[in-house]
DNA sequence: GCCGTTTTCGGCCCGACTGTTTTCAGTCG
């Protein structure tokens, strides 16, 4: 997540516990990294993997873990970490080898790690050989021809990483989760148009809904006599900037714009985001923009393993693969193969004794389980709730009335509250929201109290002669308040409470960047404890690509919000769907839902397309595991009214 | 570094591709 180089975190000055859980998973991370460029067993590297993804999705006091002794009851933690980990959290000092490592590794080995092909292996070589300590210094290297003469590597390799530089230059590793299904859907379209391809369908994080794509993942049934031909003619498609391998079953491309035979835009984006991802820049910097892609060609009885392989994730097939072994199974890409029929046989030999599935609801149903929406498959309990029939019922696009966190012309929108209106009338919504910017966000716009009670007036007129009318569709009234020093909101008390609802937002990201979670967390719950806040707009601020968000305990401020509802005072957070947002981030929707805090995806509009951005929302809802009651937005307009009051 | 009722030692998911080798290591997903 962090760029450039690493930084153990101070202890905070009141501790125990002086570390946040967020704090520690990123620094078992980041351990785990620096172990791996200095040449650190890989099953050592993964344990320090496996206990920072445990302890990041963990919700439990992590002083209090420490003190009861049940921070080595978790698996993954053992007596090293676990000492490790009680000093840390108890005492406020990182284990003196963890420090070293900090000291001791250069920064530019861990931004080389980002060059494609390129590992810690190699890495760790050059920096021991050549002294290489930098991309820079690589690539310096590279061109006085002084990699290829070293035992392992050659001309190729060094070429390689030449060509690895220029693209880590020129574009960014991943892709928003908006951009990666417009590649991706293109390319699915295409390669499925190709004559000989029974069947093609987009894997991968991109099938799974990821808020970001680091690459397509596209898996293509084709009979073996037609291979050759198909795979030809997926290399000659269109779009198509460099061909990284190709192999009998794999093919790896690196895509460009040239793909959208339409052209590739963006949608509008508020001035806001525009400045976190690089300002007027951008535009170009998307539409000159790559994405890798990978390409599986399978034999048709193999497809449906192939795609739930390529599905992935990487955790979730692990622990697949886990359930199979328990049955005297192995599970691969090829098919799921009793052990006493494999014998020493390999990958695709070992598939014709593969127990047969046409779907992957068949291979699911192998293993005792319900078929997993591929959304939820981040091994984060599906498995289990699919072993006992508990999967959640998850939310869909059919089940959005309405929303709450939309602009108009009064402040940066491009639409009129009339033109928003109707379009959601249009995309058959019972309801909208209005909340158009505050005061102190000049770049905004930020309407000044006058306006904003003159857009009132103007919604009650509306909704008062629709009612009249007897057209089911209403309107609300409310502000994104920017959220002022000590929690404060930036509108007086007697104008917010003329208002229906108020999304208290951060926008000031320098400033809330400039303290730490602590100061952060209590500062957010002060605005959450004022009367009129009844939404948390974006709650960490972060701009997928573009910016971090600022530090806060969000799984405090969720139990905050939980004991304001317990005594009837509605406080939802809102998971914004703006593809640049999709902020409440989804790992921590399924907490919320836990605690019964409602949540509400809004699309933040902008413009009436802006508006089709909800889609985006339900997607991270259903990868948090949201059900249709737990959203606000499920609501009919009567009953949402009655629910804000 | 973690784990375990076949184990306290010897495993830890596993296969494809590439470039380098002459049987394999590194990287990736």
């Amino acid at each position: 997540m962090a760029q450039g180089g690493f930084t153990l975190p101070k202890a905070r000055p009141n501790g125990p516990p002086y570390f946040s859980r967020n704090q520690i998973s990123t620094v078992l991370h980041q351990v785990a990294v620096l172990l791996e460029l200095n040449g650190a067993n890989v099953f050592r590297v993964r344990s320090y993997q496996n206990a920072s993804r445990m302890l990041g999705g963990l919700t439990d006091d992590l002083g209090e873990l420490v003190s009861t002794g049940r921070l080595l009851e978790l698996k993954g933690i053992g007596k090293g970490l676990g000492s490790a980990l009680t000093q840390a959290i108890m005492e406020g000092r990182w284990p003196n080898d963890w420090i070293d490592l900090h000291s001791n590794t250069p920064e530019g080995l861990i931004e080389m790690l980002g060059i494609p092909g390129l590992g810690p292996k190699r890495i760790k070589l050059m920096n021991e050989e050549l002294g290489v300590d930098s991309v820079a210094s690589l690539k310096q290297a590279a061109i006085d021809d002084l990699i290829a003469p070293m035992k392992g590597f050659g001309k190729k390799s060094q070429q390689r990483m030449l060509d690895g530089i220029e693209l880590l230059a020129r574009f960014r590793a991943r892709r928003r989760l908006d951009v990666g299904l417009m590649y991706g859907e293109a390319f699915e379209a295409k390669i499925s148009t190709i004559p000989g391809v029974v069947k093609a369908q987009l894997a991968g994080s991109a099938r799974r809904r990821k808020e970001t794509i680091g690459d397509l993942d596209v898996v293509v049934a084709v009979h073996q006599e037609q291979l050759e031909e198909v795979s030809e003619a997926i290399l000659s498609l269109p779009g198509i900037a460099d061909v990284k391998g190709a192999g009998d079953s794999k093919i790896s491309l690196i895509l460009d714009t040239t793909i959208f035979e339409g052209g590739f835009t963006v949608g509008h984006i508020d001035p806001n985001v525009l400045d976190a991802i690089g300002g007027d820049d951008y535009e170009q910097l998307e539409s000159g923009g790559t994405i890798d892609a990978q390409v599986r060609l399978v034999p048709p009885e193999v497809f449906a393993f192939t795609l739930a392989y390529f599905t992935g994730s990487k955790e979730h097939n692990i622990a697949m693969r886990q359930r199979a072994i328990d049955r005297g199974l192995k599970l691969n890409e090829f098919g799921l193969i009793p052990d006493s029929d494999a014998g020493e046989l390999k990958g695709m030999a070992a598939a014709k004794f593969s127990l047969p599935a046409l779907n992957e609801h068949e291979i699911y149903s192998h293993l005792d389980l319900e078929w997993v929406t591929p959304e939820l498959r981040e091994d984060t309990g599906e498995i289990l709730a699919a072993e006992t029939s508990s999967l959640p019922q998850l939310i869909t696009g059919k089940d959005i009335r309405g929303a709450l966190h939309n602009h108009t012309t009064l402040s940066d929108g491009e639409a009129t509250l009339e033109e928003m209106a109707d379009t959601a009338r249009k995309m058959g919504w019972n309801w909208l929201g209005i909340a158009d910017h505050s005061p102190t966000l000049k770049i905004a716009n930020g309407a000044s109290a006058e306006d904003l009670l003159q857009q009132g007036e103007t919604i009650r007129k509306y909704n008062a002669s629709w009612l009249e009318e007897g057209v089911e569709f209403q309107l609300f009234h409310g502000v994104e308040s920017d959220i002022l020093e000590g929690g404060k909101l930036d509108h007086p008390d007697d104008v917010l409470s003329q208002l229906d609802y108020t999304v208290a937002s951060v926008h000031a990201l320098s400033k809330w960047k400039a303290r730490d979670e602590i100061q952060n967390t209590e500062e957010l719950m002060r605005c959450i404890d004022h009367p009129a806040t009844t939404i948390l707009g974006h709650p960490t601020g972060r701009i997928l690509q573009g910016r971090d968000g600022y530090e806060v305990d969000l799984f405090a401020i969720l139990e905050h919000m939980a004991e304001h509802n317990e005594e009837g005072r509605l406080k939802a957070v809102e998971l914004n769907a703006s593809p640049y947002r999709l902020d409440l981030d989804w790992r921590l929707c399924k907490h919320a839902k836990g605690l019964g805090v409602p949540v509400i995806i809004n699309p933040d509009a902008h413009s009436v397309r802006g508006l089709a951005d909800v889609s985006y929302g339900v997607m991270a809802a259903r990868k948090g595991w949201i059900e249709p009651e737990n959203v606000l937005n499920s609501l009919s307009g009567p009953e949402l009214r009655q629910k804000l009051n």
